[in-house]
DNA sequence: TAACAATTGTTGTTGCTTATAGCAATCCAT
DNA sequence: ATGGATTGCTATAAGCAACAACAATTGTTA
């Protein structure tokens, strides 16, 4: 079939990400994680007493929609939540979370190895750069 | 915030998807077309008669998911369908359809330009074959 | 040619994700 | 001290893709 669509660098990068995203997905499902549930748990990891909101705005995830992801973490015993002031209230990795939260980054780093293996050498160390402008 | 994720290739590829998706989202609605239908249009376009099912496949589309969408095009008068045999249907644009799909490639071609233009120079080459690489 | 396998288009359902609006409580700055 | 902003939350709606199942038709091969 004629197909002038992969000859679109934005389109490409559609394929690309959900491709991806795919495979970092049955991979972490091992885990019973999601995507999203990993990087809350390596951003909480990294900034102990972190607010929801914060995180939000890191992971452009609208407040609302916090809600139901970190209570899922929550349910998992995964994080704890500790009031910082009257209505902020900081998360923390519980042990679990920790564990978790390791097994997570280990999966995540063999994954991207593996992903950057694919990309042909001379193209390899323009991939992150090139990402990176595209949306900052 | 400490934040070890953009450094992730995975990440700053699924970022740099959504932020891109969302900007030719919202310059494909000035067309009242959604980024899939868009691909549709072009892809009939270029094969004239092709059945719902081979479009399915080029795009990865569950032949079940390809109902509504070809409804709406059908709908919106983009699209006809014409008895191949007893059970498949080809597919061809409307002269609205071609109007429309003229007008989305301008479109398109306009945003490529300028989604490459915000990569620096030294990595823009390499972004489509990279790109390529990992879902090919 | 008769039986079996694969394909096509479709329906219906489900779950996931995000968007949106609104609310009460609290914090902060003038 | 008051008004505006922030935080966490509820509830709802919409869009999208996955999945199973089905009837009709086509093709393959024994």
């Amino acid at each position: 079939m004629r197909d002038p669509l992969p000859d679109f660098p934005g389109y490409s990068l559609r394929r690309a990400a959900n491709a991806t995203a795919a495979e970092l997905s049955s991979r972490l499902a091992e885990l019973e994680l999601r995507q999203v549930d990993a990087s809350l748990l390596i951003l909480i990891g990294e900034n102990p007493d972190v607010t929801a909101s914060a995180l939000g705005r890191q992971l452009d995830i609208q407040r609302a929609n916090m809600v139901p992801l970190l209570k899922r973490l929550e349910d998992a015993g995964l994080i704890d939540r500790k009031p910082l002031d009257g209505k902020s209230q900081g998360l923390v990795l519980t042990s679990a979370g920790e564990e978790k939260c390791k097994q997570a980054q280990a999966i995540i780093e063999a994954f991207e190895t593996e992903m950057l293996q694919r990309v042909p050498e001379p193209h390899r160390e323009h991939l992150l750069p090139a990402l990176y402008a595209l949306w900052n």
